[in-house]
DNA sequence: CTGAAAGCGCTTACAG
DNA sequence: CTGAAAGCGCTTACAG
């Protein structure tokens, strides 16, 4: 197997307790034998075992990050941002996908607390109490990252969703559209759901723009979920010149299945997403829509658990700007 | 701090070695002892420390995968597979982006020796001779996926892309186009470059159609990339009818490009991609492409480094089959 | 400046 | 069936 501490003190002519020393810098040994020991270090590829030095420092350097779904873009622009902050500060990261469940979650905290990771990042939707309980027993630091939770202690990044979905829909009417419609997600879900209908609506109605509840559909937040809810919109509604997709993916949908009944997009049919995707500006028309830097997102999350992991003090959470991308989807009405 | 196997035994009145017993299954205790024992655990909420097991073990039930960059939905994709395959087996995975250059990968193949990982799954292109020789004196189990190396120790879990490609070209000339053109990679290199231009050369050539140089541009993997050479071809030859594209982005690039050009996709020009990303059925119209599995082939690697590990018994590679995807971008040339 | 020793939380012969 | 002890590869007081 590979050397140990042990050997290299042999070879060296030194204790361990030396070896240790110079490998962590720490003061305690002449020049002399400190060239001693990198000498033996290099004759012998020597690499420290972090595994025993973890057993001992109760600090693994490595975090978990949870998902919902890991292949999906958007987790993984986050998943990115999270690993690339966490690579420079010297720390890895274990990635677990919660699937849709519960279960999964519970089953991953459980996993992520034997290996005795330093902290977690939490991106899978709704932080559930068994989550939060099993989360404090661990005593590990957590972060929230695209969602937040009724506990204030634990902190979040993310977007102001009410705020972006006012301001998608505000343009929208701005450009003039007057029977503007959303596809977004469920009532019932407090991130991504409720705010931004809320957000919608209240920009329709600052702009004494009717509101109707037929004109907001659910689009479960997928590709066919928006396909689905723009055939449903346009077969009942004849008059929308406007679609506010709370999300790429469903605006893409929506964007395919206007396509598919022949209507044009912007010339008939403007767009507007939420996210802004890769797939956003590979999008036929490039899609104009609402992003939430997500990369970026991941990087501060990463760096706030950082930052508590190492002081052991609280982190404050923090509300990222969004930013509306003009594309090519959407134009005054005709 | 949490419990350990010290307190349970002190409250379960028996040693550390019965309770180690029990939490192993491991036979020698009566069934009153292991019921104390159990409800012990249960009344501290004790859990095992995997980095205290892992110490004497030499396992750590983790494994690392190395991507050139994990928010790609083609690398997302194949870690959800390696994911999913690793958790069933109990295994965690550590992910790895190693950006473009090397210096990334040497540095993450050091850290996942010290985190003592017990196997490495490896997506980064090429393998080259120095991260090969780091494996070799890791002494850790490798998989390669969606590439080969010139080390046949090492096995590898892609398709064959020399195949794959004269499938798309030999699809287009049997739909009746005889002036096809390609959009790939690099001639230099030896995976997703060369291969998918020789079967794509061979495919024309078996069919007797013309083969051209100036037909085959490197469009570098990317959307942008795409776009670029679409623009350079259709600028230079005019009478082209059907272009492959050797990756899915590329493919997009290249309906966006000509849809700015007015030219219709798939009638004056037919488009087929390579991947079948997710993107690919997104697509406006939606994508014709060669589907190579891969979250099942992340899923396999998985698979074969976990035996590989358990057994410590060489793997075989494997080819998977890939397949044509026909969606709606490729017609009849008119 | 340097080393012997204890200890991190486990597992595993060994002995009974 | 059960426990005392050694040991995994480190770090860290403590003593000199």
């Amino acid at each position: 197997m590979s050397a140990t501490i042990k050997d290299v003190a042999q070879r060296a002519e030194v204790s361990v307790a030396t070896v240790s020393r110079v490998l962590n810098n720490l003061p305690g040994y002449s020049e002399d034998t400190k060239q001693k020991v990198m000498q033996a270090i290099k004759e012998l590829g020597y690499q420290p075992n972090a595994i025993a030095r973890g057993l001992i420092n109760k600090r693994t350097q490595t975090i978990g990050v949870l998902f919902p779904n890991v292949s999906s873009s958007f987790s993984s622009e986050i998943l990115h941002g999270v690993e690339e902050e966490a690579h420079k500060h010297n720390y890895s990261v274990i990635v677990c996908n919660t699937a849709e469940d519960g279960k999964r979650t519970m089953k991953y905290l459980q996993v992520l607390r034997e290996k005795q990771v330093d902290g977690i990042i939490f991106s899978s939707g709704v932080l559930k109490e068994d989550y939060y309980k099993a989360m404090q027993t661990m005593g590990t630091p957590v972060v929230l990252v695209a969602t937040k939770s009724d506990y204030d202690q634990v902190p979040y990044v993310k977007v102001d969703d009410y705020q972006a979905s006012y301001d998608a829909a505000d343009y929208l009417i701005r450009q003039g559209h007057r029977r503007v419609a959303m596809i977004g997600g469920s009532w019932l879900d407090p991130i991504a759901g409720r705010p931004r209908i809320e957000g919608f609506r209240q920009a329709l109605k600052d702009h004494g723009v009717e509101t109707r509840d037929d004109l907001i559909l659910d689009g479960g937040f997928s590709f066919e979920g928006g396909v689905a809810a723009t055939e449903r919109l346009l077969a009942s509604v004849s008059d929308v010149t406007a679609v506010f997709a709370a999300g790429d993916e469903m605006a893409i949908g929506a964007i395919s299945a206007a396509s598919r009944l022949g209507i044009s997009v912007p010339e008939q049919l403007s767009v507007i997403g939420f996210d802004n995707l890769k797939l956003a500006e590979m999008s036929n028309p490039p899609l104009t829509t609402v992003s939430q830097p997500l990369q970026e997102m991941g990087r501060l999350a990463s760096r706030k658990l950082i930052a508590m992991m190492e002081s052991g003090a609280p982190a404050d959470s923090e509300i990222v700007p969004h930013e509306l991308i003009k594309r090519r989807t959407v134009c005054p009405p005709s």
